[in-house]
DNA sequence: CTGTTAGCGCGTTCAA
DNA sequence: TTGAACGCGCTAACAG
């Protein structure tokens, strides 16, 4: 590999000049900038970034940190977030942290000792505390989907107390009375807020919320079967069931389908999500949209913004959830739950 | 950010002998040992990894370029890498080429400038030749999915041939003779593969390939609508559907499913690649099962392995699929395409 | 076993 | 506008 010292001996040029028109910011000549412009392509030269990054202080490099890499919800985040950051030039490290604490902690250890100039970090385990410390430390950080009144403006994140109400006020508005509720795993905070619009949804509507109805499940579809299966030995009457997210949804749906029930007209559904696949099983699920691609691109473009001081970069930080109308919930009709 | 040289002095040692307990290679006595380390935290001493990377050249890090970040196929193949390198200590470096060539070798760049030690490359768009130079460079590559002779030590993939025929075989032992096929995008030589080994079946058992009943999706699910729909506007008779992969599978479901046919009563088919989400929609899929985790931790291992010379990384190249017989085909019935 | 001394490839003063 | 020289934090000979 070509260093910069073989383009400053090839362009008759020093080794200061070579780097001069490399970051283009003091004046060059125009006739040694193109000296020096051909002697790099003719040697095929690159730049190492390592060594850039250490004389510079600056790898141009951002840490993300997320639970999981698979799944229809952190893909699509991340590829937002790489394809904006590409675009501004800079590396995506990538770093999972399982939803488990020390895994989380050893996550940032190990992105802030690469040197990366700023994380992006979707967490869960860690507490409040932690990231605040963290906020005060030299490396930036922006949190996806969770918000800390302390450092609000570097929180990108949706407003799932909002979602849970809406998905719950639409089978409400049906007419339904008594309501499941699939929940997340209770220790995660968008799973708590998501629930807690359920309850206040129900609250208006003056119908009691029962707990022998719920059940914590842990977002994934397999869960969303266990969850039915207990749902249906439970001996209480309940014509819908709203779900913390569309995979256990859809886990849940293929149980009762699998019964033989009819959805939506034995029992509705209403997912949360809104994830490609559940639009191409029967029933369409109705659900509420979580604009995560939105919000990756938001942290990304939070840390052009603040880091890189890239002024094309407009952040938002709060996102509004919508409900997506589809086919899986309607009126509650009188020959639900015949297995009773 | 304390370095090597504050440690020294608390310590009182040289700037080498602390170098030396961090990779503790050379032998250190144990006095001076804890010297250095009760130095190293009470300075809360963190190693720069850029600047180690520069001084021996190797940066610890691998980077891994792969067609898109979400999706059923990428997400676990992903887990699975970052997991297995995380576990020898190597960060991921990651990068998406779209199948597109230009960003594939852009994304190549991208990551050699980084200093990466090896590349973990599932690229599409990009030919052999290219990758067989690069295979000769300086930085050891490894190719998922994706099988050139030359380089045949540093592939690992799939036998989707293999896998192509037994999905079909599947269908042709059920006594179907009117078999559709939708096929991926033909210039990726998995969809190639697969679709070689759906003729070699439908060969070996004496029925012909018709070209009409064959459809050229893009892998996603919504191309899988398309096709169904196509195919129904042929007016031609088949019993069956294979398809390429699971997710044009599910839209093809879908769209027949919302005209009320019964499946597999009236059509059968087979998809490819075993992802989880069909398993939740009825009837539940016959497919051919797709190791993507394995793979992914191969490569992985690949790495661990030749690069840096860990003995505990055992590799496997190459992976044979198997079928996995589930609800979504059946015997070919008189009352089949109703609709022609 | 330990210390000295060169670099690694580049950015950045400071002079000229 | 350009060049010389130093330093970023660490590793790797080479001595001792």
């Amino acid at each position: 590999m070509a260093t910069i010292y073989d383009v400053s001996v090839l362009a008759g040029v020093s080794l200061a000049t070579v780097s001069r028109v490399m970051n283009n910011n003091t004046k060059v000549s125009e006739k040694t900038k193109q000296k020096v412009l051909s002697a790099m392509d003719q040697l095929g030269y690159r730049p190492n970034t390592i060594a850039q990054s250490l004389a510079s202080n600056r790898s141009n490099s951002v840490g993300v940190l997320v639970s999981q890499l698979d799944g229809p919800y952190y893909g699509p985040m991340m590829t937002e977030i790489e394809t904006a950051l590409r675009a501004g030039n800079k590396h995506v490290i990538i770093a999972a942290g399982h939803s488990d604490e020390s895994q989380e902690k050893d996550g940032v250890e190990f992105l802030m000792s690469r040197g990366c100039d700023a994380l992006i970090l979707d967490v869960e385990a860690v507490d409040d505390e932690y990231l605040i410390k963290l906020h005060q430390g030299d490396t930036p950080i922006v949190l996806i989907n969770r918000y800390i009144e302390e450092i609000s403006d570097a929180c990108v994140y949706l407003d799932n107390d909002l979602g849970g109400y809406l998905a719950t006020k639409h089978i409400l508005s049906h007419g339904h009375k008594d309501i499941a509720y699939i929940s997340g795993p209770k220790f995660k905070l968008d799973a708590q807020d998501r629930l807690h619009g359920h309850q206040r949804a129900l609250t208006e509507f003056g119908v009691e919320f029962d707990e022998q109805l719920c059940f914590e499940g842990d977002f994934k579809e397999h869960s969303g079967c266990l969850a039915m299966e207990h749902l249906l030995s439970v001996k209480k009457t309940f014509t819908a069931v709203v779900c913390a997210n569309d995979q256990m949804a859809s886990g849940a749906i293929a149980v009762c389908l699998e019964k033989g029930m009819k959805i939506p007209q034995e029992l509705s559904f209403v997912g949360y999500d809104n994830i490609p696949f559940p639009q191409y099983i029967s029933p369409k699920l109705t659900t509420v949209n979580n604009p995560i691609h939105e919000m990756g691109k938001m942290a990304a473009f939070w840390v052009l913004k603040h880091v890189y001081n890239d002024p094309k970069a407009e952040v938002e930080n709060t996102f509004t959830p919508q409900l997506i109308v589809r086919d899986s919930a309607t009126k509650p009709s009188d020959n639900h739950n015949k297995q009773l």
